[in-house]
DNA sequence: TATTTTTAATTGATCGATCAATCAATAAAA
DNA sequence: TTTTATTGATTGATCGATCAATTAAAAATA
């Protein structure tokens, strides 16, 4: 029954369906005939408006990452200070609908995924890299830049590790507890480096270079 | 042409045919065949040994587990102070066929699994709690044993999250820096909590409960 | 010792199921 | 009448699993 304009509608549903699909599934082996009805249409017109599953995917995941830029942006907005767009950072990555655990399960899958398809590997990477300069940028102006370089590339290890064991269900560590966490990283490390910077500090600073 | 007592032979060389396959095709959507293929045997001779390719997923992630006890046992062997034994659980994780890119990808596979197959994530758990365990027993001896869960909690989850970003090869943290970073991590949450039992040291120490 | 029987190892052939993808057909709006 | 939206039916390929058949070693029997 053809209404004319249900070609955006239809995309965005069969994305929302494939992430949805996707993360209760836990991998990419859902069939294009799940993610169909998921969304209330059949696998032909899944195919017709996207072509293959590998492009629906492709297309989930860059909305994914749209979502988290959006959301970036925004909590940057309200952020005045370094040390607080650190934060917002921080927080932005463990907001409820991206640590929820279907969103989570999707995320894994398309790790996964990335190992043989390039164009899912290079979106994560864009994800990766992403973090690393968020967290680089703000943290390049409380420390010097070697030392911001490698408290980055820890936290967003951290980031990442925590979305992973969320995956896991085993020992979860809740939201506040993984924002708390991160922060308490980023905190000591600056702090290492304020007393390794002022050693007239009483008491001997914990050294970071260990390369 | 039989040959006995075949059987302990075939098995392992279908795990490790596992693993590999596993590894380079980076999921769980290698087939028997192509498993089989490595080992040098018939497809359905895996069968005949292991019944389903999902028990011979799960033996291989056993046969993963094994080794990796068995360097942590290692390891530890070695270590006599609280802080070695931190050290060495901390090094094992990130030794050179861990950390090798197929090994990671299999990993990552595996996670993946869990979300579907009950049996992997169990398996899967055991992991996270030994890591988690093993950490917890050094740092217990090193402070307050709230603060060490916390600390515990962070080290697995930077351990797990530089895996990850490993497995992604976009920004390649080397073996060395992997351990520096979780090494820092260490020292400046321990002296953090040392500089706060201590609060004459002349200086405010990074607060870690923000919880 | 010689012969037969049993058991272990191994595979080729094949079945059945699943699934992505295609396509021709239909229905209604423009 | 052309275009857009939509689907049912079908195809072709892939893959896990099964099974009967084969080979040779080992064990039992004569």
């Amino acid at each position: 029954m053809p209404k004319v304009g249900m070609e955006p509608v239809r995309r965005k549903a069969l994305v929302d369906a494939t992430l949805r699909a996707v993360g209760d599934h836990g991998s990419l082996t859902v069939t294009m005939s799940e993610i169909a009805r998921h969304a209330g249409v059949s696998p032909a017109l899944a195919h017709h408006y996207f072509g293959s599953k590998e492009q629906l995917v492709i297309e989930t995941i860059r909305s994914l990452l749209r979502q988290l830029r959006a959301d970036a942006v925004a909590a940057l907005r309200e952020a005045t200070t370094p040390r607080e767009r650190l934060s917002a950072v921080i927080r932005v990555n463990f907001q409820a609908h991206q640590f929820a655990p279907e969103t989570v399960a999707a995320w894994l899958a398309f790790y996964s995924e990335a190992q043989r398809s390039e164009s899912v590997r290079r979106l994560l990477v864009v994800y990766a890299r992403r973090l690393n300069s968020s967290l680089l940028s703000s943290l390049k102006q409380l420390c010097p830049a070697e030392n911001a370089a490698q408290i980055a590339d820890g936290a967003a290890a951290m980031i990442d590790g925590l979305y992973l064991r969320q995956g896991l269900r085993s020992a979860p560590v809740s939201i506040e507890s993984s924002i708390a966490l991160t922060e308490s990283y980023v905190d000591a490390q600056l702090a290492a480096v304020a007393g390794a910077a002022l050693p007239d500090a009483g008491r001997r600073a914990p050294v970071t270079e260990k390369r």
